[in-house]
Parts: structure tokens; C-alpha cells; sequence
DNA sequence: GGCTAAAGTGTCATGAAGTGACACTTGTCG
DNA sequence: CGACAAGTGTCACTTCATGACACTTTAGCC
């Protein structure tokens, strides 16, 4: 869930002017997020409890859920600060980049930083998240929730760059849709070897690529005149 | 006991030689299948109890979870059927057709039978689905999850059509995955007024036509030279 | 017809997710 | 300090989901 977003200073090596409490419910929030994701990666998503995760850092599985609305919460925590990043990073490409060019290169710039660690998160969790997405269902159903009511947000950042209005113009909704669904093309063709992609990067660009490109391929059947 | 069965049947000799075991068991799933919609219909697919649809039907919950592996699946029976005659209708595309333009006109041949009511189905019941879907977020996490689980198959369709391989072609993924998200847009579009969609058949043309014709539009920042 | 094996179902028990109510503790601020 | 609010624990409860076991119905066979 949206944290009540503080203070966003994370350079700040003293003590934080947020207060004490701000301060205690934060380190809660990451301990939770920490042994959830270290449990997750012991016995699976489905095989961790609530009780589990909320034990492993002294707190009632009560408490848990005043942090996270579900189990699913927990995890997706990621995904949304991956979204943020996107988001932000397409809003700095250059003005003059079509759509989908500049999305492309938003999108393959954060997944190059996820697997180098940088952005601030454990390059080992990203990978983690990837597993566990795979092998649950749930977790599975709630992370395309979660894109899902991400899209609107994309939409109005496409729309806003292509200056029109989402409103009254389909298009910019189809662009977010797809975007999304040549990301998740993407992490699918990872599992997938023979398509031969190594990192998530690389086939997330190959997918924009054809994207861009236009994908009215031919049919088999088409008799060349 | 509980012999009360709410439709007393003809004791007649059956028309159909499946034995009476097979017949019977199709007959509950139905049953259930319709007391959950009118349920849902009524209460909400959140504000309807599992127990109250197997009690609708005088059988035990224990015995709905033998049809049904979980609450959404009894709803989602529906995109089931659709996706089943989506495929079947791909297939009889005539071969010459590019895939997208294909696809399409595959899509939105279901779409308008469903709005009719051919196909089988009840037209109330398509637009109930959509309903339900938009105002329970549980329900909308499994239609994705289905949604995403059927996407392998049509890959498999498009791929064949295409005359490629899906392990070593990522395009059919791409594509396979961007028709779904149209589709998804469309759906959506519906409920977003000012696109000035009636039926669903309609946004989804749009949505397909826009896919075809090619994603990358120029930035509102972009200068003409 | 009657017997048997298996399919289908009900009942009971259990586990885990998620929520509401209320009291207790602790940080914040005057 | 004292009042107030935020955060938390505990308890009770609902709902989804599954396992175990016994009972009933059906199918198949003699």
C-alpha cells in the first residue's frame, strides 16, 4: 500500500527530523517487507504464512495487516517502486522521441538498473520476485492487479506526451496496454529458453522492438500474387 | 435425504445415452453455475458466500469446491467458453489474412455474438460478467490470471498460423500478448464515456484497427524539421 | 436379481486469510 | 505533567479452501 510517503531523503545519514514514531513504523514496514521476501525465497509464497512473516519480527499477524492489505501486498512493494521508476524515467526522455521509442528505452533503462542493484534495490530480490511471480498463482493474479491498476497512470503519462486527451482519444490506452503486455511478453520469454535471452533487458527490448515495428506479420497462407 | 430436488424431471427414458450419473453431474454444475450468477447478480461476486450458491443448489460447499476450484472459477466459466470459441473462430479465419487483421475480425466476431445472445449464452449474463468483474477486485485478479494462463494457446494458434515456432520466434508472443491487452483496453474503454463506445464489439474494432496501424506516434514535443 | 467397485456427496475437522472491536502502550504536543 | 492520538496486541469471528472418512448412488458383471 501507498506508504503516507514522508520525507524522501534517503541521503540524509543522521537521524531523520520525521519523529520517532514516523521513524519506527518505517523500520517495521522494511522488516516486514525483508523477512517476508527472505521467507518467501525459503519456502515459497504459498508456503509462508501471515504468522510467519509477522513472528519474524515480533509483531501480531494483526499488526501485519495494518501494514500490507493482503499477503500479496508484501511482495508487490517492488513492483511498485519499479513503476515509480518507469514512470519517472519516461517523463525524462527526450521531448522528441515517439511514444513507444521512449517508453522502450524508460522501461529497458530500469530493468538494466534492477539487474545491476542500482535504484536502491537487492539485485537478488528482483530475481526473487521473478521465481515467486512464476510459481504462485495468487501471487501471480495479484502482480497483473497490480499492473492493471497501474495502467491508468501509464495512460495519462502516454497521453500527456503525445499532448492529447485519454478522455476522448482510444489510442493512448491501447499504447499502455500494449506496453504492458510486450513487458510481460517479455518476462515470459525468459522462462522460455530458445528464445535465448539471458536478461530480462534484453528481451524486453527485442519485445519493444517488434512493438515499434509493427506486428501484422503475414500469414503463412498468404499467397505472394 | 435432501432429495428435494427443485426440478422434478420427466421419469421418462432419457434422451441421451451418457448415463444418468454423467447427466446428473452436468446438471448440478449448471445449477451452480446459475445460482452464483443470479447471486452475483444480486449481492455482488464479494457479497456472495460459497455457501449461499451451494445452498441455492442444496448441495454442501464442500461439494462446490469438487466442481469449482475456487469462488472466481465459477464465474470465470464464462471467459472460458469465449476464449474456446475465440480460438475456434481464428481457425476458420480465411488463411491469407495477416494475423492481426485475423485476430480481429476473430475477436470481434465473438464480441458480436455475445451481444446477441448466439454463441448460447445469455447476453445478460456477458454483461453481468463485465460488471462483476470491474467492481470486485478478487474477481478481476482472476480474470487476468485466466486470461493470462489461456494466452500460451493462443500464442500456440497465432504461431501456427504465422507458420513459426513460439520456443524461437518471440513475435507470436508479442503479438499474441498486445491482442489480449487490446482487448483489455477495449473493455475498459467501454466504461471510460467521452470515447463514445455502446458496445463492446465497437471498442474492440477500434482498439485492433489502432493496433494494426502502428503504435509509435510522434510526441506532442517532437519538432517537425 | 444381487454383488462389487467406484464415483459422488455429506459431515466433520482443520488451516489460513482477512476484519472488527476494544483495551493497552507509547509517542507527541500543549 | 497530562491529554490526546497513533500504533499495537488480543480476542472473536467470517470466509475460502482442503483433507479424511463414512454413506449413498450408480455402473458393470455374475
Amino acid at each position: 500500500m501507498t506508504a503516507t510517503a514522508p520525507e524522501a531523503h534517503p541521503a540524509g545519514p543522521g537521524p531523520h527530523p520525521a519523529g520517532r514514531r514516523e521513524r519506527k513504523k518505517q523500520r517495521t514496514r522494511e522488516a516486514l517487507v525483508d523477512a517476508a521476501f527472505r521467507l518467501f525465497a525459503e519456502k515459497g509464497f504459498d508456503g509462508t504464512t501471515v504468522e510467519e512473516i509477522a513472528d519474524a519480527v515480533d509483531v501480531s499477524s494483526r499488526t501485519f495487516f495494518r501494514y500490507f492489505a493482503s499477503k500479496e501486498d508484501v511482495a508487490l512493494t517492488f513492483q511498485e517502486e519499479q513503476h515509480a521508476a518507469m514512470l519517472s524515467a519516461l517523463t525524462d526522455r527526450p521531448a522528441d522521441e515517439p511514444v513507444l521509442t521512449a517508453v522502450r528505452r524508460a522501461v529497458v533503462g530500469i530493468a538494466v538498473a534492477c539487474e545491476r542493484g542500482d535504484l536502491g534495490f537487492d539485485p537478488d530480490r528482483f530475481e526473487c520476485m521473478m521465481t515467486l511471480t512464476a510459481d504462485s498463482d495468487n501471487l501471480m493474479a495479484g502482480s497483473l492487479e497490480h499492473a492493471q491498476k497501474k495502467q491508468a497512470i501509464l495512460t495519462r503519462a502516454i497521453a500527456a506526451r503525445m499532448g492529447t486527451d485519454p478522455a476522448t482519444d482510444l489510442r493512448p490506452h491501447v499504447v499502455a496496454s500494449s506496453v504492458i503486455a510486450a513487458f510481460h511478453a517479455a518476462a515470459d520469454a525468459l522462462t522460455t529458453d530458445g528464445l535465448g535471452f539471458e536478461r530480462l533487458s534484453d528481451a524486453v527490448d527485442a519485445a519493444f522492438e517488434l512493438l515499434e515495428a509493427g506486428l501484422n506479420y503475414p500469414s503463412e497462407g498468404a499467397r505472394p500474387e
